[in-house]
DNA sequence: AAGAAGATTCGCT
DNA sequence: GCGAATCTTCTTA
């Protein structure tokens, strides 16, 4: 479970971290995932052990963050949507001048700019990298993400597979990006 | 070698 | 809410 989790990242400008409330999954099989017709170049990082960081450029103008989901061979992975961010807020303000601060980690583009993830990043196994990495909630923290919050969707923006309940939110959460429909 | 599609974002109406 | 921008990757010739 990646909601409530956190995403952090480390580089020379410093520190950034988020809460992810926002995830969406492609699964093997999946006519809508990177992975559906095989490896290739650009996603082979799909098909590696769960926990490693698959990072793809699109539409000239965003890099997307994915969390590998299954064993060894097999292409299947999460797309980290949204995050409400909790460290080094200035640092993405910087990266992101024109966002308002609800907006910096509100989409998966602009998730990936905020923590300053591009494609060097692919393949990173974020439960072993100092560079980027997940890191659960501490134990006697808020648990969040819980059943009781969670919310489950259609996934944004496909054109195949589009109805698949696929995409999941941590109802309420004010740094979403769907529409107020989906977030119901 | 050329063309089309794409897990988005931003700015404007 | 709508449409343009922008460029990488994969497919087809």
């Amino acid at each position: 479970m990646l909601l409530g989790a956190f995403v952090v990242s480390d580089d020379l400008e410093g520190r950034t971290a988020g809460r992810i409330v926002e995830t969406e999954a492609y699964l093997p099989g999946d006519a809508a995932a990177h992975s559906y017709a095989g490896q290739t170049l650009r996603n082979r990082t799909l098909f590696m052990r769960r926990g490693h960081a698959y990072v793809y450029f699109i539409y000239g103008s965003a890099y997307c963050l994915n969390v590998s989901s299954e064993t060894v061979g097999v292409g299947a992975g999460v797309l980290l949507r949204a995050a409400e961010p909790v460290v080094g807020i200035d640092l993405m303000q910087s990266r992101r001048p024109r966002s308002v601060a609800r907006d910096l980690c509100r989409g998966p583009g602009r998730l990936a700019a905020a923590l300053g993830v591009t494609r060097a990043d692919d393949g990173l196994d974020l439960c072993a990298s100092r560079r980027l990495w997940l890191a659960a909630p501490a134990s006697g923290m808020p648990r969040s993400g819980e059943n009781a919050r969670a919310g489950e969707s259609a996934r944004i923006g496909l054109t195949k597979e589009a109805d698949r309940l696929l995409r999941f939110y941590e109802r309420g959460s004010p740094f979403l990006s769907g529409t107020r429909k989906l977030n119901a």
